[in-house]
RNA sequence: GGGGGCAUAGCUCAGUUGGUUUAGAGCAUCUGCCUUACAAGCAGAGGGUCCGCGGUUCGAACCCGUGUGCCCCCA
């Protein structure tokens, strides 16, 4: 079989993802082996797959093919989120662009085009996850709505109302006013705007007084204040506390209060309180039991409350009211001000803080146990230190508002009478059983539905109906899950509260161990978003580099928990490791053409193979450790080490047979065997093109997919230690040939002068190949007309056809003299040092009086070097 | 304003309870090679005030304090 002279990954990919789902390696079922479970992160059923999904996709591929190997019974269970705020976006846009305005619909006919929308656009991102090589298990895949799932979540709602954990409450909100909604704190984003702040005079009813200035970025709330509010140190104001001002152009009389919750240098010290509109201002309020004077409309234009621009939009009433302000003479000044100004994550709109009648859960009241989960490491969070973020978030926790504004979700299953009174309960006729007096009245169920984070709370067990079934097999079998792998982003939204939900309804943590990815931001750090178009074409990357180079690219540029910054030039570098794998097996299939029986192994290529196989073994182990700790990064930057460096560049060369001769078969088999160990390291990682080379370089009797990883014996230093003797010697003797100029094709001999030959007896046709040696030969004294190097104790002269350049020789051995003098002077310090050698450990001293020692032998050698070099 | 994190080569990062050579890797750079798997390659090299200052210690990239700069979360 002739194989192509460049990897060509596109039909591979296809070919080998469809043998993997139809031999069933990817579903899995209850079974005697210990599970592995892993939840995806469910993406948004609105989702198109990005850098971020492609990180945390491929981490936790990586981990579940890991788990196949390792003999567990691995779960990844895919799904999407039904993500009420942004589908219901996407729907109401589609309608629009069709003529349909969502007003003009009934909530079932509306959510028939939601469904629609759903089955038709929704979960193109499970597609792309398969083109990444994922190993879902794509029989179990789960969504948010799913009937049974629906019926969890509002079984969820009713006994939290039960348990007097969910409560309704007059509060304030975020108000998106484009989608009508209320907005959790985390769906504000909070951005730095420059605005103007306005100094305005209110009148006052105090004799002999004339006005007071205030200062506020929002003139268009002075309609609704009902106070101004002072320091009550503030020397200045000190008199007109406990008086009266009036509120320009409508004129209602206001008190002026003092507390010390305002800034006395801050603007002009005189606060307006505004307590329907301003957060600060509602909690004054209600400290000092102000009038609250909504004077916003839902649609973020002024009500009649207002008095005055009723049914205008505030963000135009702000220019109308500031020219009608100085028309009257209430104007001081405008001045430019920076300030933080809250935008909807969903939307973009100004987020409006307004008194609203909400849906809240009683954090205080679930969250105990979630951070002793997580401050006991009964949870692990890798890396640890967002261990304080949680507990800090944990410990300062805030009531979650879980009502949305929106049709698309989880209805609300509360219903009201006439009278306002309202009835929690599973349905209506539930509602009829529990409250006998409701029998025959009108009820309405609330409009509202549950922020989408109230369903994915739930997703561990769920996923498995642990809640719609309880206590069915699969979730006894399946839950705990294993490792839960997230952006650090949703650590509040959702992390903690799975664990509150895992511990409140299947009473056990969801998950042991939390992976944190980084986040994906641009070269220029940036993070990754639609609106900068710095978001790459992820399926067009796959087209061009291949599923597996992207994979590369993307982890190896992944440090545990920190920010990557992502460029294409990895991805090209994961296309060459691929060319490399390539061009191994082109030269494997090489030499199986080419094989001999006879006699035995040669010395210098069992040596190579000894060494192989111990530095193989270590790297294993090293690997195993990796990613044990979850540092998936390093590990694949050790495999990629172990395959290019040793095996590719040092261990293949060392068995290179010569020009078209043949190869012994034993060699060639251990080789194999290697490769193959070496493939089966990677394959979580690149599991396309290790596949194809593990078929490529003979018949399997099964995929690497589901070929088990046996843990590796111990490890023979002697011969790893010869090795690494070797390498430092070629790599001497090539760097001593390059800077005087040998040109690879010449020839040179060799003299060793050492004190004992033995160890280069066994690798010397290794290193007269490696450096092109035509003779190695050992001598007792110094050889004239070479090209001496020193190395460790011993002398390496090299004859070649060459002028030998005495002056950059002397220089290269004045160099490293000078360095190991150094290096002696700094040892030196320490063992004359009494207190040194006092109170250093045993092995600490032996240590350093070794290096003297070698030191002292490495200067004795250069300096004789040197000598017969004048 | 409150909290958290980071600072090591041009870039991205390792450096595992303070001592295994006056700090390592990959990428990038430079030099020489179209050497019979691979120029998407091979061989070799150069490159660092471990952010500044102070302290603890026989010994600090690592521990403590402080300053500076950057990032994130919350208000």
């Amino acid at each position: 079989m002739e194989l192509s002279k460049n990897y060509l990954p596109g039909e591979v990919e296809l070919k080998w993802y469809k043998h993997w789902v139809d031999s069933g390696y990817f579903h899995s079922t209850p079974n005697e082996k210990k599970a592995y479970t892993v939840v995806i992160p469910p993406p948004n059923v609105t989702g198109v797959l990005h850098m971020g999904h492609c990180l945390n996709n491929t981490i936790q591929d990586i981990l579940v093919r890991r788990a196949r190997m390792q003999g567990f019974n691995p779960c990844w269970v895919p799904g999407t989120d039904h993500a009420s705020i942004a589908t219901e976006a996407k729907v109401v846009a589609m309608l629009r662009e069709r003529g349909i305005a969502k007003s003009s619909l009934t909530r079932d006919e509306f959510l028939g085009y939601a469904w629609e929308w759903k089955e038709k656009y929704g979960g193109i991102i499970l597609q792309q996850l398969r083109k990444m090589g994922c190993s879902l298990d794509w029989e179990r895949t789960s969504f948010t709505m799913d009937a049974d799932y629906y019926e969890s979540v509002i079984k969820v709602f009713v006994d939290l109302c039960k348990k007097g954990k969910i409560y309704r409450g007059k509060r304030m909100i975020n108000w998106d006013v484009r989608a009508k909604t209320a907005l959790s704190d985390e769906e504000v984003i909070h951005k730095e705007v420059a605005g103007k702040i306005y100094h305005l005079r209110y009148k006052l009813d105090v004799p002999g007084e004339e006005y007071i200035t205030i200062a506020t970025v929002r003139p268009e709330t002075i309609l609704g204040d009902s106070a101004i509010c002072v320091h009550p140190k503030d020397d200045r104001y000190k008199k007109l506390v406990g008086q009266f001002a009036f509120v320009p152009l409508i004129n209602r009389r206001i008190p002026i209060i003092a507390d010390d919750y305002v800034e006395i240098e801050f603007g002009t010290g005189a606060l307006k309180v505004t307590p329907a509109h301003d957060m600060n201002d509602f909690i004054l309020g209600q400290k000092y039991n102000l009038e609250v004077i909504d004077t916003m409309n839902d649609d973020g234009t002024l009500s009649e409350a207002a008095g005055l621009y009723i049914g205008q939009d505030r963000i135009d009433v702000r220019k109308i009211i500031t020219k009608d302000l100085e028309a009257t003479g209430n104007l001081v000044k405008i001045e430019d001000y920076t300030h933080q100004v809250g935008f909807s994550e969903r939307t973009d709109a100004i987020v409006e803080p307004r008194l609203s009648l909400q849906w809240w859960v009683d954090m205080k009241k679930i969250a105990a146990p979630a951070l002793e989960a997580v401050m006991s490491d009964e949870i692990s969070f890798h890396p640890a230190k967002f261990k304080n973020l949680y507990r800090h978030w944990m410990e300062g926790i805030k009531d979650w508002c879980i009502s949305r504004q929106l049709w698309w979700g989880h209805r609300i299953p509360a219903w009201y009478d006439e009278e306002g009174n309202f009835y929690v309960a599973h349905n209506e006729a539930e509602v009829n059983a529990n409250h006998p007096e409701t029998k025959g009245k009108k009820l309405t169920q609330d409009a509202d539905c549950l922020d989408t984070w109230f369903s994915s709370w739930l997703w561990p067990f769920e996923v498995f109906k642990g809640l719609s079934n309880p206590n069915n097999a699969e979730v006894n079998y399946y839950y705990p899950t294993s490792t839960l792998v997230t952006a650090p982003e949703i650590i509040f939204f959702w992390v903690a509260r799975m664990i509150m939900a895992g511990e409140e309804y299947m009473g056990k943590i969801p998950f042991k161990d939390v992976y944190f990815t980084g986040i994906v931001r641009d070269k220029q750090g940036r993070k990754m978003s639609k609106s900068l178009g710095n978001s790459p074409d992820l399926l067009g990357l796959i087209d061009q580099y291949g599923a597996d180079a992207v994979r590369f690219g993307i982890m190896i540029a992944s440090p545990a928990g920190n920010d990557l910054l992502f460029d294409e030039s990895t991805l090209e570098q994961g296309r060459n490791f691929n060319n490399k794998l390539w061009n191994a097996t082109k030269l494997l299939k090489m030499w199986e053409a080419r094989q001999n029986k006879d006699g035995a192994i040669p010395e210098d290529a069992q040596f190579a193979m000894d060494w192989f196989q111990a530095k193989l073994t270590t790297t294993q182990n090293e690997v195993d450790e990796m990613l044990k700790t979850f540092r998936l990064s390093e590990a694949l930057k050790t495999i990629y080490g172990l395959i290019w460096d040793d095996f590719c560049s040092w261990y293949l060369e060392w068995i290179k047979p010569g020009f078209e001769q043949p190869m012994h078969q034993g060699v060639y088999e251990k080789t194999v065997e290697f490769y193959d160990a070496l493939l089966q390291l990677l394959h979580p990682f690149m599991p396309f093109i290790t596949e194809e080379i593990h078929h490529t370089l003979k018949t399997q009797t099964e995929d690497l997919c589901v070929k088990l990883y046996t843990p590796t014996s111990k490890v023979d230093d002697a011969v790893l230690n010869a090795g690494a003797l070797l390498q430092n010697v070629i790599s001497t003797l090539r760097d001593a040939r390059n800077k005087n100029q040998i040109k690879p094709k010449d020839a040179i001999e060799l003299h060793i002068q050492t004190s004992n030959n033995a160890p280069y007896q066994t690798i010397q046709n290794i290193l007269a190949k490696q450096i092109n040696a035509s003779a190695i030969q050992y001598t007792t004294s110094a050889i004239g007309s070479s090209i001496v190097v020193a190395l460790e104790k011993d002398k390496f002269y090299i004859v070649a056809d060459q002028a030998i350049d005495t002056a950059s020789l002397k220089e290269n051995l004045l160099k490293d003299l000078a360095h190991q003098q150094g290096f002696l002077i700094s040892v030196g310090k320490k063992l004359d040092n009494e207190k040194f050698v006092q109170n250093a450990k045993p092995e600490v001293l032996a240590i350093e009086q070794k290096k003297k020692a070698d030191a002292l032998a490495r200067i004795q050698t250069i300096e004789e070097s040197l000598a017969q070099l004048v």
